[in-house]
DNA sequence: ATGCCTCAGCTCCTGAGA
């Protein structure tokens, strides 16, 4: 089973590459189960989903003309949709969850050997539904800046909404664009950037308390390489010196985690002519790692 | 550097991104 979050900073120009994407990854033999798009940057009517259906997958978006946008596309139908923070009044069209019914030998856990030679598996190894919220979230700007007052506020409704969520959904991912990077080793120019933009304490503390509900980075549930960004700047060969932020990220509840197997930034769509200025982070949960 | 690059749109410039 594998999750993936992908900002394509317009999907009008990016759904070749995307298509591309996930058909290397169906060939390669572990296609995506759900991936969570951001700034689709265009209106609902505009979707692609008639091409999304000939490649074999359903998808849900909640779009708006020009900016943000946001879309979950998925080999299985989605139920229970929701779009932006319920009881949060927003402009932006920034978050759009679902629940996904998945097969008893996606989310099983290995079966081990007990003590009496007879397979052990874990408690939560019955079939069951992983609810998974796709969100973009706000850029900020600057500290002191209305755009920052606006991030804060997103953040604490988006905190209490996925404790309730986590409540009735044990196995949950959130995963996007989080705009915030973890700590210094998120960041390629950490003394250059300290409390800039995406790098402010007060920004972390809100991803902090995220990951307090019971809530694990997959990315730091393995070893990773070195300078591990997933995005960077169009300008000044950034991609090509490496100075980037890792501020996409995949999030898994205490229900899921046990079930990780890797998580990876794919590197290679960022290579592609006219590439998002954003990679692809790619979850593999379950027995088939 | 209020720059650099990319994208959308009331498109020949501006706002926004990060």
């Amino acid at each position: 089973m594998k999750f993936a979050t992908w900002n394509v900073n317009s999907l009008a120009v990016r759904l070749p590459q995307v298509l591309d994407w996930l058909a290397a990854q169906a060939a390669a033999g572990a296609p995506v189960d759900v991936l969570a798009l951001q700034e689709l940057k265009m209106a609902d009517e505009k979707f692609p989903a008639a091409a999304f259906a000939e490649a074999g997958y359903h998808a849900q978006w909640f779009g708006q003309k020009t900016y943000n946008g946001v879309a979950l596309i998925s080999r299985t139908a989605g139920s229970s949709v929701l779009k932006n923070i319920p009881g949060f009044d927003d402009e932006h069209a920034r978050v759009i969850a679902a629940t996904f019914d998945l097969p008893a030998a996606a989310t099983a856990e290995p079966a081990l050997a007990g003590d009496s030679g007879h397979p052990v598996s874990a408690a939560n190894a019955q079939p069951g539904s992983v609810r998974v919220i796709g969100a973009y979230f706000p850029n900020g700007q600057a500290p002191g800046t209305d755009k920052f007052a606006y991030k804060m506020r997103w953040l604490h409704a988006l905190r209490n909404w996925v404790q309730q969520e986590l409540a009735t959904h044990p196995r949950l991912v959130l995963m996007g664009d989080y705009n915030i990077t973890f700590d210094d080793a998120d960041v390629w120019d950490p003394e250059g950037m300290r409390e800039a933009i995406h790098c402010t304490t007060e920004e972390r503390t809100h991803l902090r308390a995220l990951i307090d509900l019971g809530l694990h980075d997959s990315m730091r549930l393995f070893p990773q390489p070195e300078k591990n960004y997933s995005w960077w700047d169009y300008r000044e060969f950034a991609f090509r010196r490496n100075r980037g932020l890792r501020i996409d990220h995949i999030l898994v509840s205490n229900g899921l985690a046990p079930l990780a197997r890797s998580c990876a930034v794919d590197k290679l769509p960022r290579k592609n002519e006219r590439p998002s200025d954003h990679a692809p982070v790619v979850l593999s949960l379950g027995a088939a790692a």
